[in-house]
DNA sequence: ATGCCTTTGTGAACGCGTGCACAAAGATTG
DNA sequence: CAATCTTTGTGCACGCGTTCACAAAGGCAT
């Protein structure tokens, strides 16, 4: 999963449910409302951990914060259950959400149908380009930056998401919280500095593409015998010596492209 | 960010580097490459810190794991560190990708300037429908389902993207599988089954906004005195019975969609 | 060369998350 | 009604990750 993992380290636990155990309930409930679909009544929690890819002990500990919703010897009745962890999650209500930043990015995020199938709505799109202004995507016409603050206010939204390129995406995130929005989803490659209050998430591609590279590095050379990376201690560097002659070479090349690659025409993190 | 966190338990710190160091590597990385292209020689941990938006004292033990690279009093070269953290990361080398299921997202991804920069090659985009093979996408052409394995081989591609609706997702793993990959960054809304030797990664824009949502109804809820929640042990709840008469009700009303909404032109995640 | 100042590198303590293993609770069968 | 079987709910221990705090190390000025 993408990542993003700033959060808030204290304060977190608010009436006792736990960061982790709030980061798996999305995951149950999507594995829940696909047997309500099939009109399943019950689970157990091992065929239900099992659907949600994680182990059935942590399942029940996580679905003991929420309260005792299980019946021992049956299961857990999975209605009831979809209704319970979508509001505990907030999802019985309706979140307005803001896209900022209709690129290619933004694009897609706009066409994604499930919003709308867990209580979030796309209450506008807004772009700086004042050449998209007025144009439709999914069906919702593209607002200019311009009106950022006022479309916020107008429809009493919380969430924002910001799908700008790197270069904008502070500032962005400044006028969003100045106006008003406390939850941030953020694609742009950058790190955000949002006031205290603020939730902020962010999901980066090219973060999650340098993870796999570096097990995929560590599988290639364990399988050949020699480990790829350095080993700890093991006497002095013969080839290059640490401190002195940072070797300028590789680290791919980078040909000098204008600015940050953040600022490209930005369509995905960096 | 996004999430995915279903990762190899055990064997995870192959030769010392903790799982929750590398995932802030490419972090590191990206704050000290904007240092190196402003020219800055060094840096000190404080200061890199802040940049990645992290503790001081955690970046410091972070590189502990790499060596010694500082310098005490001065703190880091900037080129020489950006150099160690890529090779850690496998970077000096160039990983091809293939991306199966070019719709919104898959082009989005497709169009990403990010890729070429941290030493990933897009050496293929694959989708499953006719008409769209052939046809360019960011300047590459869509090649078919059918040739997938014969690209991966063709190619020694190690590293797989899905973008594909979720009811495709489990499918394709298994061929990606099958012709030779082992590391998959998966955007279908699905739990991924592989076998062992094979790292997931999974980017999930819905489950995101649900915790966003869930933290959103907390702040909403303390404001005004009232917790949201029920509190756990609070005597009999009287409105709701607890196991019968599972409320059928809210739950944002789904309208009946055509089967799991991950079916859905699936653009994004659910 | 000596002393001071800055900053790294890390030992140690703490807290959270995970997983085991089992007792309690309810269903079910005879 | 009693015995048995299934499955939940959780106490407990363990390990990872984070943070503090400080000694060691190097630069720099005198």
């Amino acid at each position: 999963m993408a990542t993003g993992r700033n959060h808030r380290p204290a304060t977190s636990r608010s009436r006792g449910i736990p960061e982790a155990t709030v980061a798996r309930l999305p995951l149950y409930l999507r594995a829940l409302t696909a047997l309500s679909e099939r009109s399943v009544p019950t689970v157990s929690s091992e065929e239900l951990a099992s659907a949600a890819g994680v182990n059935s002990a942590k399942l029940r500990k996580d679905f003991s914060y929420l309260g005792s919703y299980g019946t021992r010897g049956v299961g857990y009745d999975v209605e009831y259950l979809v209704y319970q962890i979508s509001r505990e999650l907030g999802l019985t209500q309706d979140w307005p959400v803001v896209i900022v930043g209709i690129g290619n990015l933004g694009a897609a995020l706009a066409n994604y149908g499930g919003f709308a199938s867990r209580g979030f709505r796309v209450a506008a799109l807004i772009d700086a380009d004042p050449g998209l202004a007025g144009k439709p995507v999914a069906g919702i016409p593209v607002q200019h930056t311009d009106e950022l603050e006022k479309i916020i206010s107008d429809n009493g939204v919380s969430i924002g998401v910001i799908a700008t390129p790197a270069g904008a995406a502070q500032q962005v995130c400044d006028r969003l919280v100045a106006a008003g929005i406390t939850s941030i989803l953020n694609f742009a490659p950058t790190v955000l500095s949002v006031p205290e209050g603020v939730d902020v998430r962010k999901v980066d591609l090219s973060i999650e593409l340098q993870i796999l590279a570096f097990h995929e590095q560590r599988k290639a050379g364990e399988e050949l015998g020699a480990p790829p990376g350095r080993r700890p201690g093991e006497g002095p560097e013969a080839d290059t010596a640490p401190p002195a002659a940072p070797p300028a070479v590789a680290v791919t090349k980078r040909p000098p492209e204008s600015g940050t690659d953040g600022d490209l025409p930005a369509v995905m993190p960096a």
